[in-house]
DNA sequence: ACTTTATATTAGCTCACACTAAATATATTT
DNA sequence: AAATATATTTAGTGTGAGCTAATATAAAGT
C-alpha cells in the first residue's frame, strides 16, 4: 500500500500534469521545500511510478496514473457521499475528502460507490475514474474558451479554494446553472456572462476554470 | 496533532487500562515488536501523555486520556454513521473505521453526531464519548456475572474479532435483545442463556465480552 | 558569448517509527 | 536460594520524509 506522502504526491503530478511537472509547482501545491518534491520523485521514479527528467519535469508512467486516479476517486467519491449525507457546504467538501480519502477501503469504496449509484461527477461536476482508473473522456469546453451568446451550462468548478468556491455560490455559479456571455473585456481582464436573472463579470483566470456545455446536449 | 501512530497508541493503552499496561500486550495489539512499544511508551511519556514505570507498566494521563477518548469518539461516531448510511454488517464497521477515524476532522465530527443525533452509543452498543473525553459511567453489567433466571437485555458486544460478531449476529445476540441465563456449566466451560425462542451455549471468555443490563430498567 | 537570474538537484542533517540482537529485570519453579 | 523462564529495556540499524545550505543547469538579458 502506498503511504500518505506518496499517494499525495501522485494526485498532485496528476493534478499539475500530464508531462513535465515543475518541482516547484509540485513543492508549492504539497507545502514542502523543492528539495523535498526532487527526492520524493526520485523515489517514485524508482518504483516505477513517475518518469523524471532532471531539470525538466516529471510524469506519471501509467501505474503511476493508475494509482494518482485511485486517489482521486476516492476523493471525488467521498466528497459526493458527504455532500449527500450530511449536506455540507461545496466549500467545506474538498478538504475533508482531502483526510478521509487515504484511509478508505477498496470495499467501503464499492460500497459508497453503489450507494450512490455510481455517479459519474462529484458535487464540483469533476468526472469520478472508475474502479481501475478510467477517466472518461472530458469533453467539456472551458468558459473562457467559448463564444459570445452560445447558451452554455456550467459542468464543472474548480473546488480547491473555498473562497472562490463561495464566491462562485454566492454569484449563482454551480454545475446545472445556466449561463451566456454576453461580452469580452480582455483589457478590463474578464468576460461579462448574465445568468438567469442576473449577470456579473468573471475574471479570466476564474473563467480558466469553470467548464460548461452548449444548453442543447 | 497527534500522528496516526501516536493516535493507535493511546487507543490501545486505554483498551488494555487503566493502569499497568503491560509492553507485550501493547505491541501484541497492534503488531508491533516488544522494542518498538516501549521505545514508543518513552516518546509518550517525553510528552506528558503517558506516565511509565519500567518494568512495570504504562497509563495514561489525563491529557493522555483526553486525547485516546477523542479517537474513540471518532471511531465510534464513524462505526455509527457507516452503519446508518450504507447499512454494512456490523462485522465490517469495525476496520473501516479504525482507518478513517484518524482523518476526521473536529469539523466532520461535529457535522457527524449532529446528523446522527448526538447518539450515546454505537451499533456494537459502546458508549461514546462526548466531544471533550467525558465518558458516562457504564453500569452495565458483564453477563458472566449475572445470576440465574434474571430477565436481561443484551447492550454490548464486543467489536474487535469479525468472526466472533459474526458468529454472535448468526446466534442472535446483539444490543437490544433479550435473555436469560438458564444454567451455568462450569466444567464446561460456559452458560447457557435461552432467547426468545432458542437457547444456546455462550463459553466463558465470550460471557466476558457481552454487557448487559436487568430488563426493567 | 558572457553574465545574471531562476529553477533544480545534491549533500548532509534530523526526526519518527519500525526492526533484531543483546542485556537486564522480574517472576516462577524446583 | 538458585536456576530457569518470561518480560522488558537498551543498543544499534534502516527507511521514509522532511529541512537548509551549497552547487549545478537552463533561460534570459546585455
Amino acid at each position: 500500500m502506498d503511504s500518505v506522502a506518496v499517494e499525495n504526491y501522485l494526485k498532485s503530478i496528476w493534478e499539475l500534469g500530464p508531462d513535465d511537472v515543475a518541482t516547484q509547482d509540485l513543492a508549492q501545491l504539497l507545502n514542502v521545500a523543492p528539495a523535498s518534491a526532487t527526492k520524493m520523485v526520485q523515489r517514485l521514479t524508482e518504483r516505477g511510478l513517475v518518469k523524471h527528467i532532471p531539470y525538466k519535469g516529471a510524469s506519471l508512467t501509467s501505474e503511476g496514473r493508475r494509482r494518482a486516479l485511485s486517489v482521486v476517486r476516492r476523493h471525488r467519491l467521498l466528497e459526493t457521499f458527504l455532500s449527500q449525507t450530511l449536506d455540507l457546504g461545496r466549500e467545506q467538501l474538498h478538504d475533508e475528502a482531502e483526510n478521509l480519502e487515504h484511509g478508505l477501503s477498496t470495499e467501503l469504496e464499492t460500497a459508497i460507490a453503489n450507494y450512490l449509484g455510481n455517479p459519474e461527477r462529484d458535487p464540483h461536476g469533476h468526472p469520478i475514474p472508475g474502479p481501475n482508473g478510467e477517466l472518461p473522456i472530458d469533453e467539456d469546453l472551458l468558459l473562457s474558451d467559448c463564444s459570445l451568446n452560445q447558451y452554455l451550462v456550467v459542468t464543472q468548478v474548480p473546488d480547491r479554494d473555498p473562497e472562490l468556491l463561495t464566491w462562485l455560490e454566492k454569484n449563482g455559479i454551480f454545475p446545472g446553472i445556466k449561463l451566456k456571455i454576453v461580452s469580452r473585456d480582455d483589457f478590463g481582464g474578464g468576460i461579462n456572462v448574465s445568468l438567469e436573472d442576473s449577470s456579473i463579470q468573471i475574471s479570466t483566470s476564474v473563467a480558466n476554470e469553470v467548464y460548461v456545455k452548449l444548453e442543447n446536449d
